[in-house]
DNA sequence: CATTCGATCGGG
DNA sequence: CCGATCGAATGA
């Protein structure tokens, strides 16, 4: 079942990151179709979250997340490397989660490379269209574990909020 | 303008 | 531990 703008269209961005593990990311490169699971992820909850790039409001770069659910946030991080995001929320909430391990392969810049996707596909809506979606193949719940997220001891208060989601064993 | 500093990774 | 690498954000 493809997860689109009615899945997303959500405001608990800590949940739907928890759900999202299992998940799996599907990729269209040239007609060969491969997909993913997620198995680790972080949520970017509102404009009071200091560890989002929304925590100043709305800027050329993450305006993207303050639209409409289900589209894809990409930007280039410490000049180096892509990383992807899945907008969530009502338009005007801005929240992304973002993908940080696909199957075996840990960390978010690594997971854009195994995509093979870049800053071209920000903006995107996640559908079949885009060639980048999201579908839920089973609905047995995995084990997941919640710790903080990485890279962020400036974000004060919300420096250790346990938005960090990872497939437990 | 100038400067700082990241939602990171790989190599030594 | 440190350098790479560059654009967003900030402040003058």
């Amino acid at each position: 079942m493809l997860l689109d703008i009615n899945y997303f269209n959500n405001e608990d961005t800590p949940s739907l990151a928890y759900n999202l593990i299992g998940k799996f990311i599907f990729r269209n490169e040239n007609g060969q179709i491969n997909h993913y699971m997620i198995t680790e992820v972080e949520a970017y909850h509102g404009l009071l979250d200091k560890a989002s790039h929304a925590r100043f409001g709305k800027t050329p770069r993450n305006a993207i997340m303050f639209g409409k659910a289900g589209y894809s946030y990409i930007y280039l991080c410490y000049g180096v490397h892509w990383l992807l995001n899945i907008v969530t929320g009502a338009e005007g909430f801005p929240a992304a989660i973002l993908i940080r391990g696909i199957d075996k392969t840990f960390g978010p810049g690594r997971v854009t490379r195994k995509l093979n996707i870049n800053g071209s596909f920000n903006g995107k809506i996640l559908a079949p269209e885009s060639e980048l979606w999201i579908e839920e193949l089973d609905t047995i719940p995995p084990k997941v574990l919640e710790l903080p997220r990485v890279g962020i001891d400036y974000a004060e208060e919300y420096r250790d909020m346990p938005w960090r989601f990872i497939l437990g064993s």
